[in-house]
DNA sequence: AACATTCTCAACCGCGGTGAT
DNA sequence: TATCACCGCGGTTGAGAATGT
């Protein structure tokens, strides 16, 4: 144990903070802002190291933080930036305003631990459900190169993960597209289990429903309204019934539109596409993403200037939340007969147009 | 009601990266 | 180039609350 090597020098104060030690703190960074986290509990009058005050102010008194249980929406957030970036919290706490990277650890942490008793049948379950496809969350964590590894080590446990985290995803689909008779048809190379309908609006044509929301830090607090700004976007078209924000096509998809040989004559055949549509999109984001990490590490390990990192950095993020705001996901929801038409046009246009036609 | 167990979450710890000197 | 201070992040801990027996 011992004190922070930034606080050896003075008498600090540890543990639970006080209402008035928030105050004093609150009072301060109001006042004058936290250029210099060090200075901050001297001058505040804080009988505390800068970082507790930093901890403090960041997870706990900030104004535009945002207290109360998870939403679905954000539970699937978390879900799918977790199987793509690992347990990088503050990038995932980075697509949630409001929301802390602790937050997010504790939550993924209580979940976990709650899905992990029951591990067995839900391992076995979704495991041997088909070997030769592969679940659709472990294509992020099957490449272990890069990655972050799992909370919990070790390969098992990591089989494991995926297959807890699978079965959560499943158990939350519409009865029509999980499992059972009316299920779409089996579709070669697609998870039947694929759980969220994910598109990219990026290439939106005419309507553009969805438009880049403005920065949090510019939205007031109360209107943050407990939406990520790209859900609500999305949650405000479907309550449009706007079917021109329907996803566009994508590139590559002419080969997974030839695999997949079948009649859209009716909404699931046209669900099954999108999930498809969505699913491959899904895995070439996460390759995106993947490289993307990989040459940033590159950057980092030759000698750059630190400038030209924070720019880099900079334009990173803004790839990860330009990204973030293009993709949306499908549940049960959203699934109406009005946008299940749209989507089984999407689908029509992907098999009848060129890999490349769109643009 | 009493005790045990589990859960939640605020806070701490240590490490790595960065910038200044 | 080396060293230091600072910051931010992810992992971990532990107190209190909630729930189960």
């Amino acid at each position: 144990m011992g004190h922070h090597s930034c606080c050896n020098q003075q008498k600090v104060k540890r543990g639970l903070w006080s209402p008035e030690e928030d105050e004093k703190l609150i009072r301060y960074i109001t006042t004058h802002g936290y250029g210099c986290w060090s200075e901050v509990p001297e001058k505040a009058g804080l009988q505390r190291c800068g970082k507790s005050c930093r901890l403090r102010w960041i997870n706990y008194l900030r104004p535009d933080i945002r207290r109360g249980r998870f939403t679905a929406e954000e539970e699937k957030l978390i879900i799918s930036l977790h199987a793509i970036v690992g347990n990088r919290w503050a990038h995932i706490a980075s697509h949630l305003p409001g929301r802390t990277d602790n937050e997010i650890k504790n939550y993924w942490n209580s979940w976990i631990k709650k899905k992990i008793r029951k591990p067995a049948a839900a391992a076995a379950a979704a495991t041997t459900t088909s070997p030769n496809n592969p679940p659709p969350c472990s294509t992020a964590t099957s490449d272990h190169h890069h990655l972050p590894p799992p909370a919990f080590g070790g390969a098992d446990h990591h089989l494991q993960l995926d297959a807890i985290i699978n079965q959560n995803l499943i158990s939350s689909l519409p009865p029509k597209l999980a499992t059972g008779d009316d299920s779409p048809p089996a579709v070669p190379g697609l998870p039947h289990h694929c759980p969220l309908f994910m598109f990219d609006t990026t290439t939106t044509g005419a309507g553009g429903a969805i438009s880049p929301p403005p920065p949090s830090s510019l939205i007031p607090t109360h209107l943050h309204h407990h939406h990520h700004p790209f859900i609500a976007s999305f949650t405000a078209a479907m309550a449009a019934d706007t079917p021109s924000y329907l996803p566009p096509l994508v590139d590559g998809m002419a080969a997974m539109g030839a695999a997949m040989d079948c009649s859209l004559e009716d909404g699931q055949t046209a669900a099954a596409m999108a999930a498809t549509n969505g699913y491959y999109q899904h895995h070439q984001k996460h390759q995106q993403l993947e490289i993307e990490l990989e040459e940033e590490e590159q950057r980092q390990l030759g000698h750059h200037h630190h400038q030209h990192h924070h720019e880099h950095e900079h334009e990173n993020h803004q790839w990860d939340e330009e990204e973030a705001q293009h993709l949306l996901m499908w549940d049960q929801e959203v699934l109406t007969s009005s946008n299940l038409e749209a989507m089984q046009s999407g689908a029509h246009s992907l098999l009848f147009m060129g890999p490349n036609d769109h643009d």
